[in-house]
DNA sequence: CACCAATCTGGACTTTGTCTAATTCCCGGA
DNA sequence: TCCGGGAATTAGACAAAGTCCAGATTGGTG
C-alpha cells in the first residue's frame, strides 16, 4: 500500500475528517514515514518546499487526528509529545540517550495482575514504555 | 515513621546529598505528603509561609534528587513532569480528566513476552501507565 | 456570482524549564 | 574570632512547546 496524497484524502474521509490541503500534507508526512514525529518535525516536513502550513494549523490538525483516532499520542519525553500513525495496540521502546522511539508489537505481550479499577471508571489505554540505554 | 525535617537531613546524607535548608524543605514537601508533585507544586508548598526558595533551586534540587536516586520522575502528562518519592518498583494509574495520579504496586504485576533488547543495551526502567477515565 | 461556514493564519501570549553571573552561606584553618 | 574559598542559592533573562484569538481565505452551494 502506497501512502499517496489521494489515499490520504480517503483515509481522512473514512475517519470523518474533511480532507483539506493542509490536513492531507500532515497525514502524508506521518503515514508515508510510519514514524513517530513531534509537532515540530511535522511542521518542518510540511514546510520544506514552500511554507504552506502555520504552526496553529499543525497543532489543531494533530489534535483533530487524535480525537478522530487517526493517530496516537506518545508521551515519553517531558519536552515534547510524539504522534504515532500506528494505532494498532502496541508499546514503545525508548532509547533514553538518543531519543529514538520504536514500536513493540503488543501481540505477544501479556500484562497480568492489574488491580481492579475504581468503580465507574474505564480504561482508556495502557502505555508500556521500556526505557533503554547503552551499556556503560 | 515520621518525616521530620531532622529525618530528612539523614535521608539526604545517606544518599550522598549535602543537606541544606532548601533541600531539606523540598525533601520534606515530597516525603511528608507521599504524593506525586510537579516542580510548580513543590515551589508553591515550599514558599507558602515566607518566600524561601527560588525556582532555579527547586529545579536544580529535583534534578539532583533524581540523579541520586531519591525520587523518580513520572512522565504522564505532556505539560509537566511529576516527581515521585516512592522509588520502590511500581506503576501508575492516571485519571486523564482530573490529572490524579496514583501508584500500582509492582509486586503482583507480571509482564511477559517482551522482545530481546538490541545488543549492548540495558533496561533503565519499565514504565506502565494505565490511563483511566470516568465512564461516559 | 454571492454567500456562509469551515478552515487557516500570524502573532501575541502562557507555561515549563534552563542558563548565567552575581551573591550568600558555611566550614576549616590561623 | 576572622578569613578564604568552594558549594549552594538567587533573580531574572531566556528558550521551547503549545495555546489562543481575531481577522483573512477557502470552497462548496444556490
Amino acid at each position: 500500500m502506497h501512502y499517496t496524497r489521494d489515499n490520504m484524502a480517503g483515509l481522512l474521509r473514512s475517519h470523518d475528517i474533511n480532507p483539506t490541503h493542509q490536513r492531507i500534507e500532515i497525514a502524508h508526512a506521518l503515514f508515508s514515514r510510519q514514524e513517530h514525529l513531534s509537532a515540530d518535525q511535522v511542521m518542518a516536513i510540511v514546510n520544506t518546499r514552500h511554507s504552506e502550513t502555520s504552526k496553529a494549523t499543525v497543532y489543531n490538525t494533530l489534535k483533530l487526528f487524535l480525537e478522530k483516532g487517526l493517530v496516537r499520542e506518545v508521551i515519553v519525553d517531558p519536552s515534547k509529545v510524539f504522534f504515532d500513525p500506528n494505532t494498532d495496540p502496541h508499546h514503545h521502546l525508548y532509547e533514553v540517550d538518543s531519543g529514538k522511539l520504536s514500536d513493540i508489537d503488543a501481540e505477544h505481550i501479556q500484562i497480568s495482575g492489574l488491580p481492579p479499577l475504581p468503580p465507574g471508571m474505564v480504561t482508556e489505554g495502557i502505555d508500556l514504555i521500556v526505557r533503554i540505554r547503552r551499556k556503560a
